[in-house]
Formats: structure tokens, C-alpha cells, sequence
DNA sequence: ATAAACATTGGACCATAGTCAAAGGTCAAG
DNA sequence: CTTGACCTTTGACTATGGTCCAATGTTTAT
């Protein structure tokens, strides 16, 4: 007999049962056979499936990225320069995120330079700084994915 | 008569109405008094706070973070120290989340290097990479906030 | 035979930060 | 006095990525 019990499956691939089943809901993975009694049954491939999407989300793809991936992966007729495109919007998106988070780090580092950090909050210059009038702050927007 | 009805202090700090109720739900800004006919009248310090709490925001602080900033802004016994801690923690967690973004894309950008983009995408040095075997990745973690 | 380990389903729940809708009460202007 | 703008409450829903539970059924090992 061959094929994977769901238990099997997520063991091979690091994942947790609940982990499997909420995949297969979010349609990454195919609705796989079922036994007699009603168990699901994998192929091994499956097990590479999973391992695909673990590795693509530690690559910061969100889901239904993978879930794009995964169907132009099993697309005859999809070419290289899908998957470029893919992970090119994804470096975009990366390099911009890290973009937002480089401004908010000189923020808060210019914040914490003038705060000697002795005596009483109530003159802190960080708390000043967030109290203070409001400011034009350049939106320079985020088109993520 | 003086204070703001929930729609004016909207609108004075730039929020729509739902956020201010669901910021008082979350014990962000204190319960207004209420008009006779049960009106939240909210006074003028208020749109302050909102303020605060919208540039916090803009720096990357939670709403529970900055829950604890309002909490020091207004003890008596906070220190700066207090605040500028805060600070720093956000701090590292902002280096952290560049740090793991700089590797991810890194990793993206040696993928699409790889990949001339034309043909069929089954022979796609992506998809390969991220087919094959599992390796051991660094889980250099991350104990943000 | 019986218990442990595994599987099934449906649905609730976590955190985050809101957003929206329904059904009603209030207030100001015309 | 009616209309429209504003306010009230409760509760559901969005998106993301799971996690956990109960009640029940199956397989495996002793």
C-alpha cells in the first residue's frame, strides 16, 4: 500500500495536521484521495508540495502567492517570465517594506538620541515629539502586495 | 458648551468614528463623559491624544505599545528612562524586521539572477529552488515585539 | 478485546487593526 | 413636523495564518 495518512505527511514535511487541512481549504493543495474509511491518502509528491511552501513563505510570499506559484509550476503553458515577474513584484515589495521601515528607524533613533533618559517622564522629548502639532509626513506610498 | 462630539474629534485628529470607539474599546483614550441623551462629549486634550496615538502608530508602535506610552505620558512616577527603554526595544525590533527582510531579499534576488526568464516555466531555476531538497536554514530568530 | 494512537467533521478562537451594517434615538434647519 | 445629519448599541465581517476543541470513527498494538 502507498500513500501518505495525513499524520505521515505533515511529519515529512515539518507541518502540523492542522496546517495540512488548512491548506487544503485554501486550495493549495490538492483535495487529495480518500480510503474506504474516509482517511486521506497523499502521494509522496505532496510531500515536496508542502515542502514548496514552506520554503516559498520563509521567502515572505503570503499564500496566495504560493498559491500562484504552485499552479504556474504545474502550468504547461506558463513560462519562466511568470515566475520572474512573480518574484520580481516580490523584491519590489521587499525592498519598499524595508524602505518604510529604514524611515521609521532613523525616527526612532532620532527620537532616542535626544532623550538623555534621566528624570521624569513628564519632559521627556520623545513623548513631546508624539504630542507635538501635527506634521506634514510625506506618504510616499506603499503599493505592496 | 464646550467639548467635541465623537464626530468632531474625528474629524479634528484625522480618524473616522469607528476607529474612535474601537480605541476606547481598547482602553486607548478614557470613556467621555455623555450628554442627557447619551452623546460621548469628549474634551479638547483629546484630539491630542488621538495624535499621539496616529504618529505612534506612524513609527511602528502597537496599539498595546502605545497604550503603555500614554500610560507613562500621564503617571507622575514614569521616568524618561521608562520611555526611552521603549524606545530602544522598538528599535531593535525594527533592526530585526530590516535584518530579516535584507535576507530574504538577498535570497530573492540570487533566484532571479539565476533566471534568464524565457521558456517554459518547467525548467525555471526558482521553481527548482524551491522544489529541491530541504536545507538546513538558519532560524536566527527574531524576538520582536 | 480493549486501549492508544490516529483520523474525521464542524466550528470556535488567537492576535492585529479596524470597518460596516442594522435598528433605533437625537438634534438642527427649513 | 419632517428631513437629514448625527449619534447610540450590538455584533458580524475583512484579511492573514493558523491553532484548538469536541464528538465520533478507525487502525494498530498489546
Amino acid at each position: 500500500m502507498h500513500g501518505l495518512t495525513i499524520g505521515k505527511l505533515a511529519k515529512k514535511a515539518g507541518l502540523t495536521i492542522d496546517t495540512v487541512r488548512f491548506y487544503e481549504r485554501r486550495g493549495l493543495i490538492n483535495e487529495p484521495a480518500r480510503t474506504q474509511s474516509n482517511y486521506r491518502m497523499y502521494p509522496e509528491e505532496d510531500v515536496a508540495r508542502l515542502i514548496f511552501i514552506k520554503k516559498a513563505k520563509d521567502l515572505g510570499f503570503s499564500l496566495s502567492e504560493i498559491k500562484e506559484l504552485l499552479f504556474i509550476q504545474h502550468d504547461p503553458d506558463a513560462s519562466k517570465s511568470d515566475v520572474k515577474e512573480r518574484t520580481e513584484a516580490k523584491i519590489r515589495d521587499v525592498r519598499c517594506r524595508i524602505k518604510d521601515l529604514t524611515r521609521i528607524l532613523k525616527a526612532l533613533e532620532q527620537l532616542s538620541k535626544g532623550c538623555d533618559g534621566h528624570g521624569p517622564a513628564s519632559a521627556c522629548p520623545i513623548l513631546e515629539a508624539l504630542s507635538g502639532p501635527e506634521e506634514e509626513h510625506h506618504h510616499h506610498n506603499g503599493g505592496g502586495s
